[in-house]
DNA sequence: TCAACATATCGCGATTTGTCAATATGTTGA
DNA sequence: TCAACATATTGACAAATCGCGATATGTTGA
């Protein structure tokens, strides 16, 4: 929600780079073993492994990436899927254009 | 230059108030007492002031934000001015555009 | 050349962040 | 109900950052 939690979120390589993974769930990520399609994103244990970091770090990491309004979660049976939040993703670009530039405009 | 900096200047609240004051000098600080107009920027004394940070911290500041493209000083005399670099500013945040959107336009 | 001044750099303790292993919570299938 | 599993939370410690005072550097006017 606010802007100075969702730069602190993005100011971490790994966040960064999750986030633009999950532009394109298929592209970077293998099928679900359970058939569930991405639409309502990756599973944890893919970003995980993906990232080559700790289980608790991931799922700390996703909770900070939703703290900041970029991911929504979704609970299915044992697992939990995360899939961009665009709406949010926009806003804050939108913010933060206006508070950099003079304009608020991107040239 | 590179984002991953640029967005760690940005992860502080006074930088980032800083850089929104020197988007318009003269309704954010008094003139000059050289008599110097703010076309080279504002010197670092009356951003510290207005900050109200020390002067060290100031000075570091600047500099990070000098490196990371933000802003360009002027030495003149004894004293160093800095504005912002409109140029670097809008292709960070198109950068940040790409990085952040799938389309990698603001709606 | 020197004193006064503006800014930069250094060194430091305090706070925050990164990242993990261990453990807790919640879910499913047997 | 229980064992296996996916994810979340906790506790810990190293590394990074914050923000200061002290000090160094560079500039000007006397």
């Amino acid at each position: 929600m606010d802007i100075k939690n969702q730069l602190k979120a993005l100011n971490n390589s790994a966040r960064m780079q999750i986030l633009e993974w999950l532009k394109k769930p298929d592209a970077n990520f293998p099928p679900h073993e359970s058939g569930l399609t991405f639409e309502n994103g990756v599973c944890v244990a893919y970003i995980q492994e993906k990232a080559g970091i700790s289980q608790s770090t991931t799922s700390q990491y996703m909770s900070i990436l939703h703290q900041a309004g970029f991911v929504l979660p979704t609970r299915i049976g044992k697992w939990t899927y995360y899939k961009r939040d665009e709406e949010k993703i926009s806003q804050f670009m939108q913010a933060l254009n206006g508070i950099m530039t003079i304009s608020g405009e991107i040239k």
